[in-house]
DNA sequence: TTTAAGTGTTAAAGAGTGTTAAGAGGTAAA
DNA sequence: TTTACCTCTTAACACTCTTTAACACTTAAA
């Protein structure tokens, strides 16, 4: 059962990233690589990796931005930057979003490998995926996300997929922030403009929902998400 | 209850042990400095320690020795090495005795204090150093860092990202100066002439956020920075 | 004192979001 | 098939957050 770890590589270069992979492999680790940020949280939405690494520096979606994306909701999946700026300033921020650990080009094979293992060996790996209950309390609510509904004082509002499926995702991470593109490649499958001003009447669907209860709130973060909290 | 947590300092040079050991008790860890690694080892024997900054070179008894004593009892003691030597071949040595991190001399406070954080959320997930409480008292004001919002007598002001992420840095240091280019590569990503005047921006808002009462401050240091002082 | 660099502040520009309502597409019953 | 209904998307407009621009003032150094 215990399968070899699976790790997500984010890296444009394609020689760097062709060796990397291929290295990797050879230890033993089952490695899923991404040419740019992109297309990166893509693989991300739609398999459950034990560690990655990111290049910081990749078209479409930088290293740092991705792993924001990541941490929103899963704040413990180890990250290792790659990058080839040498400042270690820059290393700041990257330590900020939650990285493990930080790695400078060029850097040599057994040193990514020892410092992969150092991560690896801290992280407590069997914790699967956060399944959501039958029932979960909001406030004066009880929503049951498998029957798509949402029930407050013996009268209750039916959720379509979409507002269930949103739903789902900003209870599974109560009081943290969700990534706009994370939601958007989830259940739309795509981050582009449309999609996102869809989903931003979504977001006005649901609060309108939830709003007999003024504790519960819907905020959105500038640039970043969204966040359901409860007060 | 929340104890800080507690550091093993194992360096033989004066000058570099006294400045680690100052500057991490201002960042509110507990630290315990010994001067060679088998004094270190003495201390370690005597106490319990949240996480050992090693020296590699030292008198009497080495860093790595050192290393392979305490994780001969100590399966899971997080262990960062700090040395001069930058040969790849003594990191890896480094790991194989267990170590998480490894700093290579000259570094600076803050990367070893980020790396610091990042090996910690790993062991204790959830006593982060730089964790604010929920509520923080400031004069008349009451700031909650995670509702993004400040209260005075009842009456609520909503803090956008940026403005509350400054704010948690500056009352993370209050009382303490905090660096222009620290908090524009931590919030902004990138010490640029047009983000820092859009940080001058922001603290002209906090200003007036926090206006009611004088007997705080936003002090700017010329050159330096800025300070959050409660007179 | 003069000069250059740094800062305080306000206002406007630009990008992101809240909301409503109309449009497009689908499905099921008449 | 038509009709009614439902889900989702697109459009439009108002508003919010962040950055950029402009000008006045302060500090440090020559």
């Amino acid at each position: 059962m215990s399968n070899q770890p699976k790790i997500l590589l984010a890296e444009d270069d394609p020689n760097l990233g062709l060796l990397l992979s291929e290295f990797l492999k050879k230890k033993g680790y089952e490695v899923t690589w991404a040419n740019n940020g992109d297309e990166a949280l893509d693989c991300f939405v739609k398999d459950k990796f034990n560690l990655c690494l990111l290049d910081v520096m990749m078209p479409k979606k930088d290293g740092f931005s991705l792993a924001k994306d990541i941490r929103a909701t899963h704040f413990d999946v180890p990250i290792i930057f790659l990058t080839a700026k040498s400042m270690e300033e820059d290393t700041l921020q990257g330590f900020k979003v939650g990285a493990d650990d930080y790695l400078t080009k060029p850097f040599s094979m057994e040193v990514l490998l020892a410092r992969m293992e150092a991560v690896l060996r801290r992280t407590h790996s069997d914790k699967s995926i956060s399944k959501l209950a039958d029932e979960i309390v909001l406030g004066k609510y009880v929503y049951f996300p498998d029957k798509m509904k949402i029930v407050l004082a013996g009268v209750e509002q039916k959720f379509t997929p979409k507002e269930n499926e949103l739903m789902k995702l900003l209870c599974e991470n109560l009081g943290r922030p969700v990534s706009r593109s994370f939601a958007l490649k989830l259940i739309w499958g795509d981050d582009t403009y449309f999609n996102a001003r869809s989903m931003d009447v979504y977001m006005t669907k649901l609060r309108k929902m939830l709003k007999e209860d003024p504790s519960i709130q819907l905020q959105n973060l500038h640039g970043e998400g969204f966040r359901l909290i409860i007060e």
